[in-house]
Formats: structure tokens, C-alpha cells, sequence
DNA sequence: ATGAAAGCGCTAACAT
DNA sequence: ATGTTAGCGCTTTCAT
């Protein structure tokens, strides 16, 4: 059977006072006794159990991580990142894609809360910010990852991305592209990736157009739909700007099989800077998150966060960087 | 505060004991109790301790899932799938990338057990046998995913590797390579791999050498490394078969830069089929593994393991399957 | 059909 | 310095 504190107190000639006090470094007590206790807890192979002590209001030593799609690329480097540095505190990580759904965001969400982990990383949209709001004012640890809603008045960890849209379509401008689709998710960061998107026709002198913009979900075989539906307008188009490296490889994929070369005849940037980027062929020129640096800090933020040490809500915002590879050229006046 | 069962209880003016009948479905009462009972829960917004209902050696409906790393796509792809289907029997899994290191294999399975999860899905080698081993005796509902061990009578699911392996290496030698070169990881996965690599040999009358063999671990950068190590061989050699998409997406970028065509003077096969196998130019050929039966068939089988329903000890193996696509093509004589 | 009560493994006053 | 004891929120006999 499972040893357990009494086991471990009876054997050892102590109470299951003492013996907690040693689980827990509380409390003082002659060396000779707590030694003697945990040679015990060795003998016996003794591991305290989570749930009794997290019974007793103590932490879970749990965190939930709510993104839209583990196996985005994108989202499994920075789980992998957030994995890491939440083992090195001992605590391990509930993982759930959302897909960006409501109904599964909800129920995620209330399955994490009946496991009572000790904070959440949310990374996926929540387009109903009220069921947030309602975590938030339960008092339950949260971070927001990718995405920053003041109104919340929760810390978030994300990059730029205004700079880093204003930087893609910049990059795609001063190449001499008079017009850039955007193909954008329906999410926090493509807004504001939007946003950087419009502020860059204004300093480029360029005429924005509600046209240009095509609105889809995060998928390769989303982006080389997007394509075709580009292919089809009557004003040959030159640069596009998708708002994630998923998307652009569909594109990649869409204008290869329709012989269209990259970046000869069409110009692609892409976002996230994901291995994928790095793997096709043309490499795909994109906007770099640092997936590392946002995946350690939002873990050490979450904790912090749980001890009650922060009460400043800051916005942590990462620098997005340009990387120009393969997929970018100067337009060619044909 | 949080709301409990007793308040669930006072309020529908019943008993504690009535209020677990109805939410454990269980017991026979009026179904004015149960209905006045669920409204109150409803209404109180009530959600049952999992933690204490653990304690009392219930479920805790929860999985834990060791991979050798979630941030390689095979692993995030057949992650997503097994998380889908967990949640679909009410279950979440926590995930452990291992890297296939002892130390963190023994830390995680501690803490997976010090956290009750009711069954574990280990897709990570685990060199030392003896903690499978000890977990199995001890009635860990346990299950093997992408590996068998006949000593260790669990089920186990994986694909053909064997067979994979011998397809792979056949596709390479029936272009009329003389000298396949075989880039292997240490994992049971891969050795099985590799005797279908020397089984092919066999079939075509191939001269087999340990010299052919490489062995690395799993990431882009050891692909390419392995590359270069090939390169300096005196015999130039014209196809490898790398054993996952990681390693031979890295021979590729090796190709690559340094300016060997592919699959001109180079013919290279990789193995798993994931997003990366896809998106590369050229595409790469490898032999796909049904990531998305796998995977549910995984969960499907942990839970009936942990419901005791399973006694056979069932070694489920999967079929692999050579897609060709742009990355072999028949030798030519220089 | 419903309730009282014991106890799951642990923590945290409060005693000694 | 160490032990006693009362819960934490729930399940489960066993009564009623």
C-alpha cells in the first residue's frame, strides 16, 4: 500500500507533526530527529501526497496552460520553454488547446480550476473577456501570454506587435511593393499586427485599403486557401504579409504549386520565426519573437504572481526583430 | 469563499451524503432530490474538490504524458490528438519532455506520482527499465507509446518500425543506391528502424557496414552536423536514411548550404511525416506514421487500463507508410 | 430515500 | 523540541 505520513512518523518514533515539520522545513527541531525522519522517508520511499496537502489549502504546485493549438510550432516552443522553467521550480503544466473555441475555452478552463492549479498562462483569445474577468476577480493567478488586455488589469507577456506588423509591412514597402495584403487571425496580437500594418501605409505614404485585409485561422492549409482567393482578384499582387509562419508557408505551398516563384513574382513575410521558417525552402523571411526569453519570463511572472509578490500589473513587451531571408525580394516591374 | 458541498447541502436543505449520491450518479433517491440538488448546484456554481474526492481514492482524471520533447513536432502533433481525446473522456494530461535524460525521466515520474495522475502514457525511452519495471509491479496504469518492451508486459503503441525501416532503406537501394548511410537516434524506436535497415540489405543483396551507421540524437542542428561528418568521408555516398524528420530536415539544410542538389546527387529519406516533412523545398520523402490514430488509440487504451478492463497485454502496432515525395530519386552515374 | 459519521493524508494552531 | 487535535472537501458504509 501507499506509505504515508504515519508510516513514516511510526517508524521513525516521531509524530506526524514532526515529521510534516521536516515535509515542510517549518518549525525547529533537534538535528538528530529531523535527520532520523529523513532517513525514513528514504527507507520507506516516502513521497508526500499532492492532494492531502493541497486539501489543506496549500499549492497544487500546477499550472494550466491555455493555447489555441499545441501543435502549432509556435506554441510548442514556447510550452517547451514554459515546461522547462516550471519543472526547475517543481511545478508541472496542464497543457489544453483551445482552438480559440468559446465552449472549449470554458471548459478548460473550469476542469483547471476543479484541479485547483495554482495559476494559468493564458495564451488563447478568450473573445468573451468576461469569463477572465470573473477568474481575476476570484483571485486566481493569472498571465496572459501573446496578448495584453488592460482592461484586465493582468500582467502580460507578449511581443510588440504593432512594431513587429509596422516592421513586415515596412520591409515589404521600402522593397517597393505598392500593395500588401495582410492575412490575419482573429486574434489580440494579429489586431494589433494590423495596426502596425496600417501605420506603416501612413509612413509610407501608401493608401490603406479595407480590401487588402483577409481574415482567417491559423493553419497552413488556411493560408493557401487565402492564396487562391488572392489569385483570383484582378490587380496582380505582389507582397503579402501573413500574420503567422503557418499561414505563410501555405502561401509558399499555394504559389509553388501555381508557379508562382518566390520572391521572384511575390514577396511573403511571415511572424513568429518558428523552425518552420527556417526549414523551407525559400527560408521564409518573418518576424522573430524571442519564444525563449516570453516562455521563461511568463512562468517566472505566474509565480510570482501566485506568492502575491506582484501587484503591479505591467505590460511586458518584447522586441519583435526582422528577419530577412529567402521570401522578400525588390518588386520586379514587369 | 469557495463554495463546497456543504453549502450546496444546506441550501438545497438535504445532506452532504445526498448531494455525492447525485454527483457521483449513484444511490437511489426522488428525483425531486436530484433536481432540486442539481439546481442548487447550478445555481451556487459549485464544482466538486477534485482533490478531495483523489483523497479518498477516486480519479484524479488526470494523465501524465512523457515524451522525449514536446517542441518536435511529431511529438506536439501526437500531443495535440492524445490531449483531444483525453479531454473527451474528461481527462487532462500534463506533459513532461524528457530529452531523453534519466535524471529528468525519474524526477517526472515522482512528481507525476506524487500528483496521483491515474495513468501514464510514456513515449520517452527510458534506458533504465528497472523504473518501468518497479511502476508496473507497483499498478501504475502504464502504457508504451512509439516502443514495445516484451519484458515489461504493458500494451503498448506504436508504429512498425521494423518495417518502416526496411521500406525506407528498399525505397533507397531499388533507385539503385549502392550505400546507404543511416542517421539513428538511441531509441528503441530507432533500433528497430535500424534492423529494418539491415533487413533491406539482406533483401537486395547490399553488403551491410557498421561504418554506414551515425547516431545522434533528435534536432535539426545534429542532422546537419551528421552531414558534415558524412561529407568528409572518401566515399561519397549518395543516400541517407535519416531516422526522423528532424535529422534529415538538418541533412537538407547541410545540402544546402553546401551546394550539394537534393535529390540530384543526394537522396535522402526521413521518418514520421510530420508538418515539417511538408513544407520543405524539396519536399522531403519519409514514412509516415498514423500520428492521429496513434495517438487516440493511446488514450483509449490507457483508460481502459486504468478501469482494470484491460488483462491482455496487447502490442498494437501500426502500419507505416512510404510517401514519396521530392527528396529521392535515382542514382546517377558520374 | 436520506442522513450520521468515520476517515482519506496532510497542515497548523495549540499544548505540553 | 515534540505531540495532540481539529479540520480541509469529499466518499461510503451503516443506520434510520
Amino acid at each position: 500500500m501507499k506509505v504515508t505520513i504515519y508510516d513514516v512518523a511510526a517508524k521513525a518514533g516521531v509524530s506526524i507533526a514532526t515529521v510534516s515539520k521536516v515535509i515542510n522545513n517549518t518549525g525547529k527541531m533537534r538535528d538528530v530527529t529531523r535527520h532520523k525522519v529523513l532517513e525514513v522517508m528514504k527507507e520507506l520511499n516516502y513521497h508526500p501526497s499532492v492532494m492531502a496537502s493541497a486539501l489543506m489549502g496549500k499549492a497544487t504546485e500546477t499550472l494550466g496552460l491555455l493555447v489555441p493549438d499545441i501543435s502549432n510550432p509556435f506554441f510548442s516552443e514556447i510550452a517547451r520553454t514554459i515546461e522547462d522553467r516550471a519543472h526547475e521550480q517543481g511545478m508541472s503544466v496542464i497543457m489544453c488547446s483551445t482552438d480559440e473555441n468559446e465552449v472549449k475555452e470554458r471548459k478548460y478552463l473550469e476542469l483547471l480550476q476543479r484541479k485547483q492549479v495554482d495559476g494559468l498562462i493564458v495564451a488563447s483569445s478568450f473573445n468573451d473577456r468576461n469569463i477572465l474577468k470573473q477568474l481575476v476577480k476570484n483571485d486566481v493567478p493569472l498571465v496572459m501570454l501573446t496578448q495584453h488586455d488592460a482592461a484586465l488589469g493582468v500582467t502580460s507577456v507578449s511581443v510588440d506587435d504593432f512594431t513587429g506588423g509596422f516592421e513586415a509591412t515596412s520591409h515589404l514597402f521600402s522593397l517597393g511593393h505598392k500593395n500588401v495584403i495582410i492575412i490575419a487571425e482573429n486574434t489580440p496580437s494579429s489586431k494589433m499586427r494590423l495596426y502596425g500594418y496600417r501605420e506603416a501605409h501612413e509612413a509610407h505614404d501608401m493608401v490603406f485599403s479595407e480590401d487588402n485585409i483577409i481574415r482567417t485561422n491559423a493553419s497552413v492549409a488556411n493560408g493557401k486557401k487565402c492564396f487562391d482567393e488572392i489569385l483570383k482578384r484582378e490587380q496582380q499582387t505582389t507582397a503579402i504579409f501573413a500574420c503567422n509562419d503557418l499561414l505563410a508557408i501555405g502561401v509558399l505551398q499555394g504559389a509553388k504549386e501555381k508557379g508562382i516563384s518566390v520572391p521572384d513574382r511575390l514577396s511573403l513575410v511571415g511572424f513568429d520565426d518558428t523552425i518552420l521558417a527556417k526549414t523551407t525552402a525559400p527560408a521564409l523571411t518573418t518576424i522573430a519573437q524571442p519564444i525563449e526569453d516570453m516562455g521563461n519570463r511568463v512562468v517566472d511572472v505566474i509565480i510570482e504572481t501566485i506568492k502575491g509578490k506582484i501587484s503591479s500589473k505591467e505590460r511586458i513587451l518584447y522586441k519583435p526583430k526582422l528577419i530577412v531571408r529567402e521570401t522578400t525580394g525588390k518588386v520586379i516591374d514587369s
